[in-house]
DNA sequence: TCGCATTTGAGACGCAATATCATTCGATGA
DNA sequence: TCATCGAATGATATTGCGTCTCAAATGCGA
């Protein structure tokens, strides 16, 4: 096969900070907290636990790699619940869900951080964020000329990195 | 649940055209027909077939809807094979993958057409086509930046529709 | 502290997509 | 035209993400 746009292994890795004491005094916290309070729903050690383990990946992640790293942190919690409340996290505005494939979606924390988008090599797999204040910008003209309330995007460019375009002549197409 | 960038359900819907002969004399087919000779692979009935149902989709399709189509119109393909086509046929340049949501994916024609970008809904689920040249021009300078070589970009922005923002006060949140 | 609606967990389930593999077939060269 | 062989197909099994079910547990307002 030639040049496409699917995308190939190796997403995300892990990227477990040691960060203490997370939880209960992150501002991040607290607006989960309202935002279960608002919707009447409970604040849970189970929740909380999720949101610490969610606040402690840089980038992207999967919900099955959050619920190992849950187990791993002796946390017992089912899968099941880590994705509704992935669900809820992403419905307080605190993370996105994206999606790059067809075998499962992604997430990012977005609460207090700047939000990127991403350039994909097809040949490696390999990801590079960027951010651009000029796409922010163009997406909130084509929601207004459209009287559309932006909620969140997600721009993702698919192409031939530098260094896979190096290493392209030696295995013929691809 | 409130506002999110979830996607909700209703997306393609079939669009069959009654174009007779559309895939020998086609121009894309002797793309495909290229492409295929360059790669080794045969052409056969079959994708012969998969090819002139996409080329009758307009907008959005998902696999399992063509080899609805295929059987639709009297042919006798498997999903397997629709599955394996419609991978030959983005990396002809033919067709691009989409990924909206977790549940499936999705393709469009791009050979000889114009490419769009989307709005979605997050509330109904509707989604809007848009195509900037501004955008691309964006991405251009994006990829240049980073050496960077594009092959297919995918820009979707999540949000609240006029008319759901009407219908909103009534359903409390969400 | 009580009561109840919500949440959790374990497992079953649905479903898109892929893998397997015997059989069939397209395309090349003679 | 025919033989040859690697590639393609189809039927089926399999995988794995995500959701659903429901009994038991629990947060939280009164």
């Amino acid at each position: 096969m030639a040049l496409s746009a699917r995308i190939l292994p190796s997403l995300p890795k892990p990227n477990v900070n040691t960060n203490p004491d997370a939880t209960p005094f992150d501002p991040v916290c607290a607006v989960f907290r309202r935002y279960l309070h608002n919707e009447k729903l409970k604040f849970t050690p189970e929740r909380a636990m999720i949101l610490d383990a969610t606040l402690r990946k840089e980038g992207l992640f999967d919900p099955e790699g959050l619920a190992a790293d849950l187990k791993a942190l002796g946390h017992r919690v089912s899968r099941a619940t880590v994705y509704r409340t992935l669900a809820h996290l992403q419905d307080a505005g605190i993370l996105k869900q994206v999606f790059f494939d067809n075998k499962q979606s992604y997430y990012e924390v977005i609460a207090g951080r700047a939000t990127n988008d991403y350039l994909i090599c097809v040949s490696t797999g390999k990801l590079i964020e960027f951010s651009s204040d000029r796409l922010k910008a163009l997406r909130d003209e084509i929601c207004k000329q459209h009287g559309f309330e932006p909620i969140s995007h997600q721009f993702h460019i698919f192409g031939i990195s530098p260094e896979a375009k190096a290493t392209q002549g030696k295995s013929k197409s691809r």
